[in-house]
DNA sequence: GTCCTTATGTTTCCACACGAAACAAATAGA
DNA sequence: TCTATTTGTTTCGTGTGGAAACATAAGGAC
């Protein structure tokens, strides 16, 4: 046939067929009966029926009896989410390697943490990853469970181009232009897939933290610098070439602080993490001991910073509240402590910078996820990937 | 069966019909060939005859003869989009009223425009309407050609809640909490959709102006006041409530200068058309007026200004650039030749701001589409609505 | 002009996804 | 034990889209 034939869409049931809606539904809810599928998707029983006998022979759920109980009629009966169906994290930072496993139904099922005693180059990254991930597969493949390694999400902490795969700066791991997705593909010979932290908390948050269930939101993360993701309509914003989402350039004062790319007044370098430790005479400490400190041991000088922070921050996020109309706004790492250092006077900074009617239905959280959260998150590249296209995934022996 | 049964999803090819996306093609290209519809869609021949058979009896298109020519094989025959299926666009602003109709292959095939002495009311503006495109339905339908109406786009220039159909606040007009949409539903009994002027303005451009083929648009819109439209990922950004896009509003500034929603320092506030007329001895002129003084009339008070106003909006721009990563940014209005004034400038304000990478392939353009931009971007909310279900409109005899 | 090649339109048949309807099964309550 | 209710199961019909074979309309080589 044509060969030049590259159509525009996919044709095909476009968006998605019923069979990923359902698979979608079962790794949303981890469990669900078979009935609750046909009224969240409006699908027939007949349907459903034949749906899930070919997800369960996919191996991507289970069938479990009935369970439901106190109400009339014939209980209907369960499907659980896969326990044996893995993707597997990678989380390279500065002094660490971080890799965990964490099945279909959510669970994490293996957790390892790799400490650097010096900063590592990208390449020996690389080794590294390959390394502990062929011998965890290993591991894995010969456990008396029946896992199925679905793929791997690298959790990067910097600028990614989410379609080529390539880091494009990560200021604090000193990598640049490094083609990150493709040594690993190549390597480990299964689908990689590479997303910003924030964009990764930011995707983890929604499907099982504080954002849970909603479809438009803006998510801050402040480690070092601030980092963002945006979610708008349950889709995440990344731009012509994957950069979007970078808020912590946002230019909000005329002041000439600079933040570390050398742009002055923004919202990066008017909230640092560094100040807040400072001006509590700590320096290097955990996220936990600088929120301890900053929350109960409370003095004039302490106060007047994390004021400026907050209006900094407010007017930020008022300015985002203008323009993106979110749902729900979450604030991570050392925002969460800043916010709950004083969150009337951050709610009344937003009211006086944004336009009423975006504030409306508005609401701010902070981050509810833990320290899985990340790996969550790059779990769900995987397992998207893999609900899009399950037929794509054949079941192992 | 069960009512309580909400589907949260449309099953059924959710996303669009192979049926949707021919049409969709042929609206986009006005006439097409059947082959270029097969390799552009990967439908086969055959589902394409089918598709083309079905949309010309509903009257959305029509066959044309062979037409092309020069190469080997057999000449594919083309269908053109309808003349005849009309969406009419309406469009209140202080002191007019303009109503267009634009057929579905693009061309308007009407236009008229009532002039007011004084500010209307927003009830008095819906009787106008209804009595305009009363009359002129009745002309149209009396017409020797078969001329169908889909229905009616209304453009305007205030905050709209798109999925309610209500003015939320729209200044100039001073309107508030209008349900228009409902309104004229009901007295004109033909589908009604409402949007805001900045966010058609933006769709029309991407549609068929400068920012054709584009999927990742910014556009602003600079009248009295400054709009937004932003597209990402081709659709548009709306937010939980549909207020995206306040553009204006961001707060770039820790100056004291407030713009009409009394916030400080902000986009707004900074870059005023009113000024440009004042430093240029000038009060109520037209655009084009304006564009010809400012650029030809160069004196040292108003090269001052339009530089510290070149420096807010670039300011502006960069921050939409690391917030957004867009690939065209539109300037329309008084926008348009702020940034003619001195583009060299504005780029050199852009570069200080944004990081490098979100500035890579990105372009920045001024509107191309005239005084139709409107009438065009509001059919558009009609004929999109037309074109995911073709099979609801049925043709007339 | 006559063939051959190429690209397209047309027709016939088939695969697949999904639903409607009838029936079977499992529960609570009378 | 019987009834009402809800769900699983099976059968069959419908609609969407494709593959393959065939028909048709060009250009090019001889």
């Amino acid at each position: 046939m044509n060969p030049k034939a590259t159509p525009m869409f996919e044709t095909r049931s476009s968006g998605q067929s019923s069979l990923s809606l359902v698979l979608g539904l079962i790794h949303e809810h981890r469990a669900i009966t078979r009935s609750e599928i046909c009224s969240l998707t409006g699908l027939s029983r007949s349907t459903v029926a034949k749906l899930l006998t070919t997800l369960v022979n996919l191996g991507f759920a289970s069938d479990t009896g009935a369970e439901q109980i106190d109400r009339v009629g014939r209980p209907s009966m369960g499907v659980d989410a896969s326990k044996e169906m893995l993707a597997i994290s990678v989380h390279p930072e500065v002094d660490y390697l971080e890799i965990k496993a964490v099945a279909f139904n959510g669970t994490i099922v293996h957790s390892e943490k790799h400490l650097y005693d010096e900063p590592i180059g990208a390449y020996q990254a690389v080794d590294d990853m390959v390394q502990v991930i062929d011998s965890l597969v290993a591991d894995l493949e010969t456990s008396d469970t029946n896992y199925r390694i679905l793929g791997i999400g690298v959790i990067v902490p910097g600028q990614i181009n989410s379609s080529t795969g390539i880091v494009r700066q990560a200021p604090h791991l000193q990598w640049s232009e490094f083609p990150i997705r493709d040594l690993l593909t190549e390597r480990l010979s299964m689908p990689v897939f590479v997303a910003n932290d924030a964009s990764l908390g930011c995707k983890a948050e929604m499907a099982y933290g504080a954002a849970k269930g909603a479809t438009d939101v803006v998510y801050m993360h402040g480690t070092s610098g601030i980092g963002g993701g945006v979610f708008m309509n349950g889709t995440e914003l990344k731009g012509f070439r994957g950069y979007a989402g970078e808020l912590g350039h946002m230019r909000i004062s005329s002041g000439k602080e600079l933040d570390y790319s050398g742009i002055q007044g923004t919202l990066e370098a008017l909230v640092r993490r560094d100040d807040l430790e400072a001006v509590l005479g700590l320096k290097n400490v955990s996220d936990e001991d600088l929120e301890d400190a900053l929350l109960n041991n409370r003095t004039p000088e302490s106060t007047a910073l994390a004021r400026r922070q907050l209006e900094a921050l407010g007017i930020a996020t008022a300015n985002l509240a203008n323009i993106f109309n979110p749902e729900v706004f979450v604030l991570a790492g050392f925002l969460r402590f800043l916010y709950r250092f004083d969150q009337n006077y951050f709610h009344r900074v937003i009211k006086k910078h944004a336009i009423p009617a975006v504030l409306e239905g508005m609401q701010v959280f902070v981050n509810e996820l833990g320290t899985n959260s990340l790996a969550i998150g790059a779990s769900e590249l995987v397992f998207q990937e893999a609900i899009a296209d399950p037929a794509k995934y054949v079941k192992r022996k």
